[in-house]
DNA sequence: CGATGTGAAAGGTTTCACAGCT
DNA sequence: AGCTGTGAAACCTTTCACATCG
């Protein structure tokens, strides 16, 4: 979108967007007209109208507070990674169960222990959580992240969360060795089907 | 399954494991027909047979090779993560275009400038690519990994790649900031539902 | 009786086709 | 003519129900 307003257009039809995003136009018109009737037939979509619209729906205009519970390489990473979110989320915390770790850890965002963990969600207001702690340990992080309020969580654990809809709380799981497995048994099954 | 059997169990009902996973047992009975009749009416399934089978179907009992492209903070982090990685993958290279980082960056797996992708791909037979290049980088990156005879790509890279299947390529896409405007979405929608 | 495998029903999502507006 | 919005059709996935076998 911000690439098509750069280009001084200002509007934009369903196939164009379709295009964009490999999608058929059909598609993008049914999405769409699920939040509303916001289209001008015979010209298509306003940009800016769309991106309004849009974002309120979705709730993408406010700024949401995030955290990092598992302080290990891949957690500091996406800790210390600003650029892989946008300007919507800001992640203001860290935790971690081994105080050491927080002690040596260099950063500018605060980490704590992890016994603090529903206190400050609590008291900050975050709303979103990735868990990156080893194997079982996700079990135990994900009831003080509800207890705390959490309304998100992006779990890397190698263990999937399954998201208990009574609290309201909503969970997306990635294991990148899964998605491996995962991959390999696609094409393995391509070649067996192809002789 | 290795639970079960360090448990002393040599036998498990589809019931058993929906239960482990959180599946209705028909899914289970339906999916693992999929691979064949395996199960022993009355009894369940043998857990030795069906993890053979389901191995040898999906391809996950040989070992592939795994390399990561992007050696930033999230593409070290993953380098480095063996743990990340049940045995059946091994990473074993690295890319990066700065030779800079290369040259500085301390590991004990082999890491390359990214010119010679296609080149190394090719010769150790590498099948899957974890990328974690920063923004457009990625549209060049998967031409060269395709070049080289890549089998699956776990893309990290918040522009999305789409799997050209022309290409018998298969590609994950996981974008972090994405997933948090999806989970957003979810529970904003779900408030606006509730009034 | 206990548990599998599967045809049929239900449910959900994508694609199509086109009426209708500008 | 160009393009949206939507009912209907096609498609795919999940759930159910039950015949069948040890």
């Amino acid at each position: 979108m911000e690439e098509l307003e750069g280009n001084g257009a200002s509007s934009v039809s369903s196939n164009e967007i379709g295009e964009k995003i490999w999608v058929g136009s059909h598609s993008v018109r049914k999405d769409i007209s699920y939040i509303g009737e916001i289209g001008t037939v015979g010209s298509g979509y306003e940009i800016a109208k769309l991106k309004k619209h849009i974002g309120e729906k979705l709730g993408l205009n406010v700024e949401r507070k995030a955290c990092v519970v598992g302080l290990g390489k891949l957690g500091t990473a996406i800790l210390q990674n600003e650029k892989l979110f946008s300007n919507n989320f800001k992640i203001v915390a860290g935790f971690d169960s081994s105080i050491n770790k927080i002690e040596t850890l260099v950063t500018h965002i605060p980490v704590y222990p992890a016994y603090d963990l529903a206190d400050i969600i609590r008291k900050q207001g975050i709303e979103l959580a990735v868990i990156t702690v080893p194997g079982h340990a996700s079990r135990d992080i994900i009831d003080r992240l509800v207890e705390g309020g959490i309304r998100g969580i992006v779990n890397f654990s190698s263990v999937p969360l399954h998201a208990t809809y009574k609290e309201k709380v909503y969970v997306s799981n990635f294991d990148i060795a899964g998605e491996f497995r995962f991959l390999s048994a696609l094409f393995t099954m391509e070649q067996q089907h192809h002789g």
